[in-house]
Formats: structure tokens, C-alpha cells, sequence
DNA sequence: GCAATGGTTTCGACT
DNA sequence: AAACCATTGC
């Protein structure tokens, strides 16, 4: 606990702030309009900022507490900032450095909830039964645990899938409720009945393991503070400001702790904004927000509608679509900024044509100059990424994936970090049993299960269980030598520890574990990138002081940092782009059913409905200059293609601001048949009010710049002629002769290991051993031999 | 214990 | 269509 005592050293974030102070007005305020300077200057009480996208919410906020410290009402360590990534808190670091000097040490007290609810249970562990280095589950371990108490039910684990019971755990834990205080209708929602009885029995699984999953970092604070008034006014004491980011997204569990927090002195700020929650389906309660003033009586409310982000014409949009939405606080954006250019909506065939005509603007925008780390395409549901990135690999389109597959939930990285926290920590079963057999050693379920009969009946954890088991002669010998083996490894390496760096360890390990090899050995495209990021892995320990700090930082944080390098297009979904903002925005596949969700609809009503559509608002508003929508025809759902109507969002877009395109024609599909009659895109589908007003602009556009234009065999409107054939795009400079030759063996990041099989130009013809011929772009692949 | 096979499910977003 | 799981045969 030892910042609890407060230190000033000299040069230390106050006393830089407070020389930044310059009379008659600090400079941090200046550029402020009124209502964020009043956000930031009503420092005591209840403030709840109502604040659109786009309108400096961050800024506020960082200024705030600028603020805070500059006037000398706040040192860095007394105020709690809670952000809901991990991404948006070290942004925030980085922003209060720059208002006032280097913080990473000086604020101790902004992270998200789960951070800082990990950072405060490990000081009073035992006061909630655990030890101060238990460990946090991910996802991945939680559901083998959730396995286990299923079948010590004796329940049929296909009837009831663990992901199943992960969910409504989740959903009880995102509301605050112990297993005693799930509702009775509630409590027997799975299993036959026996819902809380297997929370319980997780719960209890747990405490045994010294773990807990990431709902547990808040609810077994609220225990904390509920059972121990004395620690919970420790804290009130402590956090003499709080601020909290997005406050739209709390669910009930965050705002009790919250509230539990603010209860003495009220000095809680929240910033949010009612339109862009769109975490309903995580426990995310609206209601916190619009409930602000209703708890914190006497509460300012400071709305800002100003915003500094997007032109007129994409605001428009934004503001008219979210107006569909009731049960609003209502805001209104407003802009200074020119129209600028309209929307465009363009439909496409089907979805290939549709990533086909996305990756086309953006070459176009390219090259006229346009910078690719200004351009982003935003996606529904992660499903739709892999037919767009296919077509930015074909057109050799540098792009980036954000929030993907997250780093830590990668294989290989939970592996490495088993071996590790069965390093560190030698009671770690979870991590044991993860990585006994990986890789192979020949130590199977029935290895384990002797383990386990072991370990339970002795109380002692698997390793050293484990130990013992290979003094005896229960074994066979082949396992028992593998088994020594590996204790005699982690015995090695735990003495390791000691003088030497813990990157070096972690090295250590995965070298003589057989693990790297077990990489190396596999020669799959992704093998390489599997190994790149356990160099990676190693590489970013060296930045935490010893390997206990590492493993709490990687259990909680969700994204690494991906290589920033180069100028790249940005691919990600809806939710993973809220915060973050482009010149020029692609939201393809906007089609009744995939947006808005047929599921969100289903399940929720109405009330899913506009949860989408906050989410389409989100898409919208992300944008400064441009905003292209695409919709396509007819769209793979579950392998099966199915026809698609236009969004009913589309028909919520404001004419005046949208712009129809047509497609090109392809001819992509003209050989050999296609899997539809080609029908023109006007037909029966796009039967919607919307869309005819937008026919009938399109076609007198027509018109005018074609004079007349061709008919088609049904006598719509015309389509204009082949603008574009698909080959075309694959190459853009054949220049250079390729110094790949035919029977080459090559390696491709995408598609793995191949031989070539025809060379033209840069293009090579490449027969993949996995996926078949390709053509791809020659610096899109490395020779092996 | 392991690889191969076949049958089933899946694509909703995240700490 | 591909990924995932459980069972089967070696």
C-alpha cells in the first residue's frame, strides 16, 4: 500500500501542471467552448456530460483532469478515471502527458473497471478468500472449468453446452447477483433446475483454484466493500474525484460499485452519450445513464452537441437516423463545418462484388492521394471480414485487422502463458493441464485422470501431484519419463527465476519445453505468424518489472499493441471502431438480417432494433469527409446463399444527403453459368419506398450523362457497360519481371505453403498444398527452399 | 494415445 | 463452406 502515502517529488505531474497554470486563465482551458469548459470546471458534486460523437469528449475529460491537478484540488493518485478498454485508458494516459507532463507512473487509478478491480482485490485477497496472486480466467479456461462442474452434475454436456452456462453466469454477474441473490424464477434456467447450484459449484471451483473470471474483479469488490466498511471508506477517502468514460456502457454490477464508491463525497463526473450504447447484449444498462440524475440528486447536466468531427452532409445522416430511435435524452449535433460531399449507397450483386467495389474506392481515393490509415472499412459482424480482406490481399492492398482475434486469446500466446504461470505459480492446475500434453509427450486423459485422482484425494495441486506420481510405478514407463521430464523442466526453470531477466526465462522455457519446435515443425502460413507472436510475446514482457506484473497485465488486457507500421486501410467490426474516427468510411452490407441483426431483432424487439441502430449511428458518425454504404444482392449466411433486401436503415438516411451509385457491371459471373439468373439490380427487391426515390434520382442521373442510355432486356433502366473486368484489378504494374520461377516453393501469409505454377509478370500462379490454384501478387509471398 | 473420420454446428459485438 | 466435436480404428 504504498501509494497511499502522498509523495511530491519534484518535477512530478502536479508541480508541472500547476507551471502550466498562468494567470488569469490556465492555457489548457483555451480552445474550450462554453459547455466544455463548464464540464470541466464544475469540479465538485454530480456531473453527468451528455456528449455526441465527435463533440471532444475526450478532451473534456483529459482536461478535467488537467484540471483537477493544475488548481491543486487533486493529486494524480487521488482520482479514479475509469475507461472501458484498455486502449482507450493508455490513449487517455497519453493525452494527460501531454497536457502535463509524463504520467505513466502518476496516475495509478485510471483503467478500466476490471484493472482497477484486479489492482484493488489483490491488496485485501484474503479478506474475499483468495490469495493476492490468484489468477484470472480467460475465457478459454473458464469454459473447460465450466465442463468439469457440468459433469460433476452428471448433466449430458450436449444438452447443456458450457458456452451456454458461461453466458448466464456472465448475464448474472453483469447484474450484480451472488448465486443467493439470483431471482427464483431465474435459478433454475439451466440444467433441469439447477442454474444456481452449478454457479455455486463454479463459484466453489474457484476459490479452490485461488481464481476468478473477469465478472468476479467487480462482484467480489462489491463483497469487499459490502463486508468491510472500513477498507470501502478507505477507498471513498481515496478517490476524491471520479471520472468515468462512456458511462452509456456500464452495467448494473459497474454502477453499484460505482455508486458505492461516490456515495461519500459525489465527486463522480460521467461522460456518455445514450446514442452510441450498443453493448445492451453485455449487461450494458441505458438506463444508468438516464437514471443519472434520479440517483445523484442535484446532478449538473452539461450537454455538448457541438461537433468538431464530421461535415454537414454525414451529420445529417447521423442525426436523422438516430431520430428513428424513442427513449432518448435527445441530443442534437450541430456542425460548423460545410456540407461537404454526400453519402453514397451503392448495391452490388452479391458480396463479392461488393468487397470487389470497396477495395476499388479505395485504390481510386489512394491514388489521388489519399492516405490509407485515413481510410476504414466497418463490418457488422466479423463474418463479413474474411471475403473483403481475401479481396485486399488479391489486389495487394496493405490493410490492418483491428481488435481481431485478440492477442491474448491466441493459442500459442495461452499456451506460452500456461507454461509461464506454471512457472511462477506451481498450484496454477488450469495452466497445467493446458500444457501437459502440449506439446504431445504421450500424457493423455489417462495420464491426467491419475493426476487428478491423485491431487484430489492428497489436496495437493496437479504438478506436485504430478511429482510424486513419478517416484511410483503407476505409470507406464514411457509416460513416467515424459512426466519427469517436463517437473524436472519447470523445477529448472522455476529456479531460473532467480537472477535471471524473466524475458529470458520465458525464452528458456519455450525453447526446452518443445514448444517453438512444436511451431517450427508445422509448416503452415500461420505457424510463422503463430511464431512471430510468441517473439512478440517475449519481446513485451521485458517492458514489466518481473513476471508476476506481466501475467496480470496480459490477463487483462484485450488487445496488444498491433504493429502501427506503414500506411494501412483499417478492417474491423461496428463495435471495435466506437472511438475511433476516419476521413473516409466503407460500411458494406448494409441488408435486412445482417443490419440490423436478425438475431438483435429476435431476441430483443424493438428495443434491439435501436440498439442496431445506435450501432449504425456509431458507423455513421466515425466518419469526417466520406461515407460510402454498400449493400449487395444476395449474401452467404451459414454457407447458403441467400437473396437479401436492402437495409431498413438505408431508407432512413436523409435524401438530401445521399447520393445513389450504381455498379459497375461485372462479368465476373458470365462464364460457365452463374449461380443465379443474373437479374438486374432493380429488381423485385428493392420494392422499398426508399429505394424507388432513389431509382428514380439514379435513372435521371442516367440519363443526363449518358444520354438516353442502353435498355436492358427488361426495359429498366440501363446499366452502364463494362467498365471493369475483374482481372484487371489483380495487377496494377506488371513492370518489373518477377524473380520467382515456375516450381518454385513458396510461402504465402494467407494460404501457406504452395508451388508455383505459372509466372506472369509480378502475378504468380501459385497451386497451394492447402487451398488450391491462386493467382496472387509476387510480394504477397517468401520462396521456403 | 493419436490420427482420421464423420456428423454437427455455426456468424453478435467484448472485458 | 468451414470449423468444431466425438467417436472410431490403429
Amino acid at each position: 500500500m504504498t501509494d497511499l502515502t502522498p509523495v511530491h517529488r519534484p518535477g512530478s505531474i502536479s508541480q508541472r501542471a500547476r507551471a502550466a497554470l498562468q494567470p488569469g486563465g490556465a492555457s489548457y482551458l483555451e480552445g474550450l467552448n462554453p459547455e466544455q469548459r463548464q464540464a470541466v470546471e464544475t469540479t465538485e458534486g454530480p456531473v453527468l456530460v451528455l456528449a455526441g460523437a465527435g463533440t471532444g469528449k475526450t478532451r473534456v475529460l483529459t482536461t478535467r483532469i488537467a484540471h483537477l491537478i493544475a488548481t491543486g484540488r487533486a493529486r494524480p493518485f487521488d482520482i479514479l478515471a475509469v475507461t472501458f478498454t484498455n486502449k482507450a485508458a493508455r490513449e487517455m494516459k497519453e493525452r494527460i502527458g501531454h497536457l502535463v507532463g509524463p504520467s505513466a507512473e502518476g496516475m495509478p487509478w485510471l483503467g478500466t473497471f476490471h484493472s482497477i478491480g484486479a489492482k484493488i482485490l489483490r491488496r485485501h485477497a484474503e479478506l474475499v478468500n483468495l490469495r493476492s496472486d490468484f489468477t484470472i480466467l480467460g475465457m478459454d479456461d473458464q469454459l473447460r472449468l465450466l465442463k468439469q462442474v457440468i459433469a460433476a452434475e452428471n448433466l449430458d454436456d450436449k444438452r447443456w453446452p458450457a458456452r451456454q452456462l458461461a453466458g448466464l453466469l456472465d448475464d448474472w454477474k453483469n447484474r450484480g447477483l451472488t448465486p443467493e441473490q439470483v431471482p427464483q424464477g431465474e435459478a433454475g434456467a439451466f440444467g433441469g433446475g439447477r442454474g444456481v447450484k452449478l454457479y455455486k459449484a463454479y463459484q466453489d471451483r474457484l476459490a479452490t483454484l485461488n481464481a476468478c473470471d473477469f465478472g468476479d474483479l467487480l462482484l467480489h469488490c462489491l463483497r469487499l466493500w459490502r463486508e468491510n466498511p472500513d477498507v470501502l471508506q478507505n477507498y471513498q477517502d481515496r478517490f476524491r474525484y471520479m471520472l468515468v468514460d462512456e458511462y452509456q456502457d456500464t452495467n448494473v454490477a459497474q454502477y453499484l460499485w460505482l455508486r458505492l464508491l461516490a456515495q461519500a463525497r459525489k465527486n463522480l463526473c460521467c461522460v456518455g452519450d445514450d446514442d452510441q450504447s450498443i453493448y445492451g447484449w453485455r449487461g450494458a444498462e441505458v438506463d444508468n445513464i438516464l437514471r443519472f440524475e434520479h440517483d445523484f440528486p442535484g446532478a449538473v447536466v452539461v450537454r455538448l452537441e457541438r461537433n468538431y468531427r464530421s461535415t454537414g452532409h454525414i451529420l445529417a445522416a447521423a442525426s436523422h437516423i438516430i431520430a428513428y430511435n424513442e427513449g432518448r435524452l435527445g441530443k442534437t449535433l450541430r456542425t460548423e463545418d460545410e456540407p461537404g460531399e454526400k453519402l453514397t449507397v451503392t448495391g452490388a450483386w452479391d458480396s463479392e462484388e461488393e468487397a470487389r467495389l470497396v477495395g476499388e474506392e479505395i485504390e481510386a481515393l489512394h491514388a489521388k492521394g489519399h492516405k490509407l490509415s485515413e481510410m476504414a472499412v466497418l463490418v457488422r459482424t466479423s463474418a463479413q471480414m474474411r471475403e473483403i480482406e481475401d479481396r485486399f490481399v488479391q489486389l495487394g492492398l496493405p490493410y490492418r485487422v483491428v481488435g481481431g482475434p485478440r492477442f491474448y486469446e491466441r493459442a500459442e500466446i495461452r499456451d506460452a502463458l500456461a507454461y509461464l504461470r506454471c512457472v511462477a505459480q506451481p498450484a496454477d492446475d488450469l495452466a497445467f493441464e493446458r500444457i501437459i500434453n502440449t506439446p504431445k509427450r504421450g500424457l493423455g486423459d489417462a495420464t491426467l485422470q491419475i493426476l487428478h485422482n491423485h491431487a484430489r484425494s492428497a489436496r495437493i495441486p496437479l504438478m506436485q501431484a504430478a511429482r510424486l506420481v513419478t517416484e511410483t510405478e503407476e505409470l507406464k514407463a514411457k509416460p513416467r519419463g515424459a512426466l519427469r521430464d517436463l517437473m524436472r523442466g519447470f523445477e529448472r526453470w522455476h529456479r531460473m527465476m532467480e537472477g535471471t531477466p524473466h524475458s529470458e526465462v520465458a525464452r528458456v522455457v519455450l525453447e526446452e519445453s518443445g514448444y517453438t519446435d512444436m511451431w517450427q515443425k508445422e509448416r503452415t502460413a500461420d505457424a510463422q505468424g503463430r511464431l512471430e507472436n510468441l517473439k512478440e510475446l517475449v519481446r513485451s514482457m521485458e517492458e514489466f518489472p518481473d513476471l508476476g506484473a506481466f501475467l496480470e497485465h496480459v490477463s487483462l488486457v484485450m488487445d496488444a499493441n498491433e504493429g502501427e507500421g506503414g500506411d494501412r486501410a483499417s478492417l474491423m467490426t461496428l463495435h471495435a471502431a466506437k472511438g475511433l474516427e476516419f476521413d473516409t468510411v466503407f460500411l458494406p452490407g448494409w441488408e435486412e438480417g445482417l443490419f440490423p441483426s436478425q438475431r438483435s431483432l429476435d431476441e430483443s424487439g424493438r428495443a434491439g432494433l435501436e440498439e442496431e441502430r445506435r450501432l449504425a449511428h456509431v458507423g455513421l458518425t466515425r466518419a469526417r469527409k466520406r461515407l460510402k454504404l454498400y449493400f449487395s444482392s444476395n449474401r452467404r449466411i451459414h454457407g447458403l446463399w441467400q437473396a437479401t433486401v436492402p437495409s431498413r436503415f438505408i431508407d432512413e438516411l436523409p435524401e438530401a444527403s445521399v447520393e445513389v451509385m450504381e455498379a459497375p457491371a461485372s462479368f465476373s459471373h458470365g462464364m460457365g453459368g452463374s449461380r443465379f439468373d443474373r437479374v438486374t439490380p432493380f429488381g423485385s427487391s428493392y420494392a422499398t419506398p426508399g429505394w424507388q426515390r432513389a431509382q428514380a434520382h439514379q435513372a435521371s442521373v442516367e440519363r443526363g450523362s449518358f444520354g438516353g442510355g442502353r435498355g436492358n432486356e427488361r426495359g429498366r433502366p440501363a446499366q452502364r457497360g463494362p467498365l471493369t473486368i475483374e482481372g484487371e484489378l489483380v495487377a496494377k504494374s506488371t513492370s518489373s519481371e518477377s524473380s520467382f520461377t515456375t516450381g518454385a516453393r513458396v510461402l504465402h501469409s494467407k494460404f501457406g505453403p504452395g508451388t508455383v505454377a505459372a509466372v506472369d509478370g509480378n502475378k504468380l500462379t501459385v497451386d497451394f498444398d492447402k487451398s488450391g490454384r491462386k493467382m496472387v501478387l509476387d510480394s504477397f509471398v517468401e520462396r521456403t527452399s
